[in-house]
DNA sequence: ACATTTTGTTTACGCGCGTAAACTACAAAA
DNA sequence: TTTTGTAGTTTACGCGCGTAAACAAAATGT
């Protein structure tokens, strides 16, 4: 590979030069430039990245903190990687996916200080992520992909918004005249980690029912497709008999649909199914097919990328559709209105 | 972040010593050794990667090329990559993620130039794949999962066993007592690119069939779902009419299953149909659970990863339980004996 | 005419580490 | 005693680039 200085004498200037060219920090002459860049293409120059990185005290990489523990039935996270990584690319930089199995982050600090690392996007936010905070002490820029409660301070997130997809998703329900209808969400485990999806999520369906007029009852269940299964049960023997349901994880969704087919259970004649999180591309798998209020998981990786890469440049923030995303409403086959009106 | 001279210095020693110390190719007396070692843990001192990189000239990063065109249904890139992440993690690497909407590679040789890169491992590999020979004649060293034709020079791969998947797969559908059978592949495209799993696949069901003595009919469909759900007609309509399928494409299999509930044909009792491809987070989605012979991807990008590595190491072939992976085949729902016997 | 600024380019050095080659101390062999 | 290792450590330099500071030349002002 060709380096700086064979690029200078092949132009004629001196080494500076060449590098000033290129970052334009400097003016520089037309001729001049001209020569220098023709050098350039002539012997195919690329300015060696980690000679960059070293006297410029920048690596241009990032690291996405994939959770491994929970392999999902869809493949939302891997959007969102795609999305933050196809960013990275565009803007020169370059995403390394960092498989995580736990929560622990010394390792990517570490390599952060070893000045492999520029920055971190991290998924599966807490309300009060440790890991925010431990980032934030060791001075290492942070993305999110959802958010914290502290709304201020760590601003480059990209989340969604929950409060408004609750109302649009019982709006359209009200709408339809149900008036009791289900909230499935994730049963909270042992470890005390709260996903601030979950929490935004039910805070947002609790002021959305109360808005419009619905009786709210809440549901658990673990993210497999199983429990799902075994949730529609307690689902029709509640005594709080909805007549549809919001539901916050892919696996139950279908889990609800599956057990429904099984027993009978018209969907969504007898019962209305309305998926909170399940990507397009899932969509297709399921049967009656699943009526949706999705986020656009790529264009949220694309976003928290490079607002964190704005930061990283120092540049200002960049011009985003937006922060808070609501996804839209797609209704399918597994919503309507209820039989028993 | 702490430096050799730092370290050397506490340690009173000078810097080259406390750099073998760390890498080990020069001996280093025991008490000089202790002394450095404390020195580094007093300073938490970690090796700059970048400076490492650029004096040694390796940079320790690899590219996974991951293909954005066909957002399946299902996640087996996503496995694949994250056993290639965690292997590299695990052996001092680091994996980016290299989104890639078509097969050009200029990019990422430039990038491997520019010293970022020191290694790609590619997916959906072509029997004549020309981002191979490329990324060969660049000198950058590649792993495949899959594999090109050229079974002995691009040694470097981690591939499914798609003839004893075939025959295993085959062999059960015999022994159900199944006398025809079906094939399930993607059409062709207009583009020439023909991955060589189709291929391999393909030669692998046609030596299958004729071994066990059964005729075997080939049907082609896209990889969505819908288009599963038509392949569903053409199966039953076909003069061949064949008592089961074995679909390479976890799209169609989802579709004939899909239909199939529509039109009450009854899976397995009127078909049977058995995935080739459909990874274990998948298979709880289906109704009936699909019966699969699916490839462990998590392994294998894991052993992609690992021989990769070792090859730049330049240390032998790690022990690896297996370059070729059959698959388990796993009876669920859809799969039994015909019922015209 | 000279002083001052502006513009364009170069000189010079540091970033932190790998490692070949030189060196030192000391043991073994002659 | 002198010679010849040998093990352990240091010296010295290069990797390729960013960029502050120095500099030269041209433009501007007085």
């Amino acid at each position: 590979m060709a380096t700086r200085a064979e690029v200078a004498k092949l132009a004629g200037v001196s080494e500076a030069t060449v590098s000033y060219v290129l970052s334009g920090k400097r003016k520089i002459s037309e001729p001049v430039q001209r020569r220098v860049v023709s050098a350039m293409q002539k012997l195919n120059y690329r300015p060696n990245r980690m000679a960059q990185a070293l006297a410029g005290g920048k690596s241009r990489v990032i690291a996405l903190l994939f959770p491994t523990a929970a392999k999902g039935i869809a493949n939302v996270d891997l959007e969102y990687g795609l999305g933050a990584a196809a960013a990275a690319q565009e803007l020169g930089y370059h995403l390394v996916m960092w498989p995580t199995f736990d929560r622990s982050i010394s390792e990517v600090i570490a390599t952060a200080n070893a000045g492999l690392l520029d920055g971190v996007i991290l998924m599966e936010v807490a309300m009060q992520d440790e890991r925010v905070s431990a980032l934030s002490k060791a001075k290492i820029p942070v993305g999110l992909i959802g958010r914290t409660d502290n709304e201020g301070r760590d601003s480059l997130f990209a989340d969604r918004d929950f409060a408004g997809a609750a109302d649009a998703a019982v709006k359209y329900f009200a709408e339809l005249g149900h008036k009791r209808i289900g909230f499935v969400t994730e049963r909270r485990g042992k470890s005390d980690i709260v996903v601030a999806a979950l929490v935004r999520a039910h805070d947002g369906m609790v002021a959305a029912a109360k808005k419009y007029g619905l009786k709210l009852t809440q549901f658990e269940s673990s993210t497999d497709v199983d429990a799902g299964r075994r949730l529609l049960h307690q689902i029709i023997e509640s005594p709080a008999s909805v007549t549809g349901v919001i539901a916050l994880n892919p696996g139950a969704s279908v889990g609800i649909l599956q057990e429904a087919n099984i027993i009978g259970l018209s969907i969504p004649k007898d019962l209305s199914v309305l998926s909170m999180a399940s990507p397009e591309s899932f969509v297709s798998a399921t049967q009656p097919r699943l009526s949706t209020i999705s986020p656009p998981a790529y264009e949220m990786g694309d976003c928290a990328a490079r607002r964190l890469i704005a930061h990283l440049e120092g540049s200002k923030e960049p011009d985003l559709p937006q922060k808070l995303w609501l996804g839209e409403l797609q209704v399918r086959e597994t919503t309507a209105a209820p039989n028993n009106l």
